[in-house]
DNA sequence: TTGCCTCGAGATCA
DNA sequence: CTCGAGGCAA
């Protein structure tokens, strides 16, 4: 690490000099400073190699903030003295982003991989390209770049929207202040944050000589890091940035290749590890190669990530709800260790599934410690035949939940018996029942079974829905055993006098718990239905719900029948639906509800136009003059649908350059109208 | 599921 | 100052 250190008498006599000699304004001098400490920045962290030492860098950097406070209408955000940090941060403000931030489809074996494969080379027919990368293990970040200087540095969040980190950010010092080269207007870059080996076993030897607790691992660390308050903090903190893609209007490169290559010439750090591939080969020798040469890196990665090169193709991809489908992570082998069954216990959920849980001799997995596996079901125990003083195999894979993967049977003790599944709810002691064709048992006890009714309203509170800020599952917890809440309406009954006599809640939680439970008054009525916590009526499903009934009163009357003409919207949902809302209870807390003023009625844009009604689209081929999102929307706003194939349900198609084998199919099924871009924007004119 | 950071509450000590 | 809840990230 490089020590900022320097002695105030040497950067006075420099002052006197640059002045003296050189006849230059403070402003000139600031000017050419920031940019020779910008450049041996850029040669020390960005490409480890530095031209000065760093004596000569501290002095410099002295000299400017020196210059900076007496002239503070001088001083940049960007300065390269705010590396050092010192702003403090109260809380961070949310952020949206401007470009959605997808997650990666997951693959586990070479099986899927190639499954993969063969499903991207179906729908895009020539020339396919890969970009295969190493998947580094840190946090995702997205940094905002106007005309080429560090706006915005924001976490990924649920990747709508995030944590401005911006004052935390800028004391990374892989990440340019200031971009090199021409900079577009506008652009957001996306890469990874990551803690060195060596700057996590540093911290490590600093805390302990400081008498702290050591770190578990370095990925933890680098995410909690970025999340302190005192930027000065931060900046102790060893941190890299590793950059994969930007986004932005206009942007001079047309694949994830020369997106990296751009990435690079503009001052990121972007490791020259990532490789171009043609065939399946190439692919896998790359994956190969990076299990074996992952252990010598100086971080850690956990997978490998395979792009499609093109941008073009890329588009013909497009994205499934969650992940783009012209991308997927490749993650290696998990970690596994062995360790002792203790004891099973019994979790009862919200809707009232009993999930077995493996409670486990603590043990070392991957740098967490492991006490806890979900066994799922009772036939993941049966499979398994897992039994009590087992000697079990724990898996850490990519889903980060630890998992039983195998019974070790020359160490089972002699008279281990097999598990019976257990018939009454723990909680309540109710006979457990098993619907037919489901693996789970529920608890039929809806009404008087504690943890589903907490469960509930935990559910309710809970970020995806109503979002209440400072009141957690233990909160709840407290409320239901004082006897304040038992169903999600009594939240908007409780006063401060109910509350304050509560342990653990003084003034000011309790002023934040009432102010979170008005706020939610607030939310969009979507989330207040995903809140109430309808089996099958998830995030998606609600919002569909909304789209098609948009107040719950038109949503209340619906039959199934009418709930299945929605598009996504089967008979499991609709039953379940309709079955809700048949209950006297559920449909008096709805009242309530809407007496206390939550939203229960959509707002939605209104269609600019029906000239679309009945139609169905499909894009293909590169498009110029508008991007597909752009087309979703223009579609939708016309009353016009997207479909996602080529079949008879499709009516219009619309291609642009170097369309391939949708247009062909197209062609064959002769009922499809074929468009170009320019007639289509005729289409809606 | 676990680890890290932050905050409020309550204990401890001056 | 220490503890535990809460939020967040993977």
């Amino acid at each position: 690490m490089k020590t900022h250190h320097g002695s105030n008498k040497i950067k006075r006599n420099l002052l006197t000099c640059a002045f003296n000699c050189s006849f230059m304004t403070p402003e000139e001098r600031i000017k050419i400073l920031t940019q020779e400490l910008q450049e041996h920045n850029y040669n020390y962290y960005v490409l480890d190699n530095p031209t000065i030492s760093d004596y000569e860098f501290d002095m410099k950097l002295k000299e400017l903030q020196a210059l900076e406070e007496k002239y503070p209408q001088l001083a940049d955000a960007n300065s390269p003295t705010r590396r050092v940090g010192g702003d403090v941060t109260k809380n961070f403000p949310t952020i949206q982003h401007t470009y959605r931030m997808y997650s990666l489809v997951n693959s586990y074996s070479r099986e899927e991989l190639v499954e993969w494969i063969e499903r991207v080379e179906k729908s895009v027919d020539e020339n396919l390209e890969y970009v295969c990368e190493l998947k580094f293990d840190g946090a995702s970040i997205s940094l905002k770049y106007i005309n080429g200087q560090l706006a915005e540095g924001v976490t990924r969040g649920d990747g709508y929207q995030g944590d401005d980190i911006t004052t935390n950010v800028r004391t990374i010092r892989s990440i340019p202040l200031k971009l090199r080269g021409d900079a577009p207007e506008e652009m957001y870059v996306r890469g990874e944050i990551i803690l060195p080996l060596e700057g996590f076993q540093q911290i490590n030897a600093e805390r302990e000589e400081l008498g702290l607790e050591p770190f578990m691992n370095p990925r933890n660390t680098a995410s909690g890091s970025l999340k302190m308050q005192d930027s000065a903090e931060v900046a102790k903190r060893p941190l890299q940035a590793f950059m994969y893609a930007v986004q932005g209007k206009d942007l001079p490169f047309e694949s994830q290749w020369e997106m990296l290559a751009f990435c690079r010439n503009a001052g990121f750090k972007v490791p020259d590890s990532a490789k171009l591939c043609k065939t399946q080969k190439e692919i896998f020798d790359f994956i190969e190669h990076w299990d074996k040469g992952r252990l010598n890196l100086p971080y850690e990665i956990d997978g490998i990530v395979i792009k499609v090169n093109p941008f073009y193709q890329q588009n013909e991809l497009g994205y499934t709800a969650k992940a783009p489908r012209w991308a997927i992570a490749y993650k290696f082998k998990a970690e596994q260790a062995q360790t002792k069954l203790n004891e099973i216990t019994y979790q009862v959920g919200r809707t009232g599934a009993v999930t077995p849980v493996a409670n486990l001799e603590p043990v070392l997995l991957a740098g967490t410690t492991v006490k806890r596996a979900s066994l799922h079901n009772a036939d993941i125990i049966a499979q398994l035949d897992v039994r009590i003083g087992d000697t079990v195999m724990v898996e850490k894979g990519g889903e980060i939940i630890p998992k039983i993967v195998d019974v070790n049977l020359d160490l089972r003790p002699k008279d281990a018996e097999k598990v019976e599944f257990i018939k009454h709810c723990p909680e309540c002691n109710t006979a457990l029942v098993r619907h037919e064709g489901e693996s789970a048992y529920y608890c039929p006890n809806e009404d008087g079974c504690p943890p589903q009714i907490k469960g509930r309203i935990e559910h309710f509170i809970s970020r995806k829905a109503m979002d209440m800020d400072s009141i957690g599952a233990e909160t709840i917890a407290q409320f239901y055993e004082a006897g304040l809440v038992n169903k999600i309406s009594d939240l908007y009954d409780l006063r401060q006098e109910d509350l304050l006599p509560l342990e653990r809640l003084g003034e000011k939680s309790v002023q934040n718990i009432l102010e979170g439970i008005e706020a939610s008054k607030q939310n969009p009525f979507h989330k207040v239905l995903y809140g109430l916590g309808i089996r099958y009526v998830g995030e998606t499903v609600a919002k569909k719900l909304v789209r098609a009934f948009p107040n719950i009163h038109l949503l209340m009357q619906a039959t199934e029948e009418e709930l299945e003409s929605v598009d996504a919207i089967g008979g499991r949902i609709a039953n379940s639906v309709t079955e809700y809302f048949a209950k006297e209870e559920h449909r008096e807390m709805i009242a309530k509800l809407e007496k206390e003023g939550l939203q229960f009625e959509a707002e939605f844009e209104e269609n600019i136009s029906e000239v679309l009604n009945g139609e169905t689209f499909l894009f293909t081929g590169k498009l110029s003059e508008f991007t597909r999102e752009e087309a979703k929307e223009m579609v939708e706003k016309n009353g016009g649908k997207i479909v996602s194939s080529v079949t008879k349900n499709l009516k219009n198609l619309v291609v642009g350059e170097n369309a391939g084998s949708k247009l062909k199919k197209a062609n064959e099924l002769g009922t499809v109208k074929i468009l170009t871009e320019k007639e289509f924007l005729a289409l809606i004119k």
